[in-house]
DNA sequence: CCCCGGCAAGAGCATTGCTCTCATCGTCGA
DNA sequence: TCGACGATGAGAGCAATGCTCTTGCCGGGG
């Protein structure tokens, strides 16, 4: 809102120079998230940073949450590429893309722990999840809506039971928002909790849940990819 | 370790005046970390809850990051009571105390938001796990390897494939952990994989990922249980 | 009985988020 | 062309935080 239009080409000096300093600010919050984390974060430290006093830095980031919000996005975004980039390199079977998007996405979480705490982790002030990360966080999903839709065109998609009441304009809208309406809300429900499912494992593990637990993380990661293809209806 | 031995019945009096002060400094944080959340915890307010001056406050808990592991081995205790109760009222039935302890973890994280971000979301301050938290935090899993130990006897617990290689003997450690020294590995991983989804579940409805997309939590999240509970290989 | 040690209190330091005021300087319209 | 407007950066300031230090007080074990 405030912080803003990133990358408009040709406006006036002024529109420029305040484009480049928001950029100059997120990259030297990004830096200090993630060396010391969220909750350490600090308007003045990020002004001091980039040589600018605590009250100009207000100009642009009006609230410490506003910079963090910011940064949410930034964090959907690059976790969204990373996640792109290994489906579309995966090939075309929809299993291999699962297992692809579930390796994506840890891989990038443990690169990034901050990161993903900051946007997978609790809400870090009062806070509030403004509008703005909505769709951000939904660029993540698509690959794996992808994945979905097309083992269901392809007819490997594992069935299960639809669900009825409310919780089937939820599965239609949910279907909807993938570009994928075609896909059968018990399917989709049990998608819903493969990823869920991906997220709890991913965040056990960060959090420190599996410490003095487990020690092979890649092969028992990999074992839960399996058996969360398989609730998805994706693997087998 | 500073803070300690809540209920040492009779020893002088000043150290009973300890242990009474140090109770009622939880009571008081807790209250405030219920109120506001763990991020706005602030040592000087407890200590003015209390009627004390901030300096007092740091010879009970010598850091905010100590009173704050305080309340995390008292939010896994409060957990594990509630796990535990649930379990014990769901009968014999291991796919029913599955269920039961599912409900009974979902119910306390909607009860007490705070408490179950600062367990299960993301490490509040600098971070360090001390090891205080270690074992309150296995409490919570005991009546699930119950569940899993009754099934396992009655022979309804569901195989799976066992793992071989490091992951093996990190099965066998946890099944130990747990009393099951029986359970084979590949349905104490299966479990694992249930036990992690049932977490994420709970921590998006909790976080907000699945605001704006799923209205019937309720029957979204007894749809995960059934299929988590499959995973696990406890129903069905 | 008396002295050691646990204890509360207060002042103080560095830091934080945020607000206000003031001076500067670019930009756009008359 | 130039002047007013508005965006910008600097600085001081406020209330609050975590934590440390010093100063006394007072209870209980030697």
């Amino acid at each position: 809102m405030v912080y803003g239009d990133a990358v408009n080409a040709s406006r006036t000096a002024r529109e420029r120079a305040r484009a480049e300093l928001v950029s100059e600010i997120t990259a030297a919050a990004r830096r200090q998230l993630a060396e010391t984390g969220a909750a350490a974060l600090s308007m003045r430290a990020v002004s001091r940073e980039i040589g600018m006093v605590s009250s100009a830095l207000h100009r642009y980031f009006p609230t410490r949450d506003d910079l963090l919000t910011a940064l949410i996005v930034q964090s959907y975004d690059a976790l969204a590429d990373a996640v792109d980039t290994a489906a579309a390199a995966a090939g075309d079977d929809p299993a291999d893309r699962w297992r692809a998007v579930a390796h994506a996405v840890r891989g990038w979480a443990l690169a990034h722990p901050h990161e993903y705490a900051l946007i997978y982790g609790s809400p870090v002030p009062g806070y509030r999840a403004p509008a703005d990360t909505v769709p951000a966080a939904g660029r993540v999903l698509a690959p794996f809506g992808r994945a979905l839709r097309d083992a269901h065109a392809a007819g490997t998609l594992a069935g299960a039971p639809d669900p009825d009441g409310p919780l089937a304009a939820d599965a239609a809208r949910i279907a909807g928002a993938l570009e994928a309406p075609e896909l059968p809300g018990g399917a989709l429900l049990a998608a819903l909790t493969a990823w869920s499912g991906l997220f709890g494992h991913v965040s056990f593990e960060l959090f420190g849940q599996f410490d003095n637990a487990v020690d092979d993380r890649d092969a028992l990661f990999a074992g839960a990819v399996e058996r969360l293809g398989r609730v998805a209806g994706l693997v087998r």
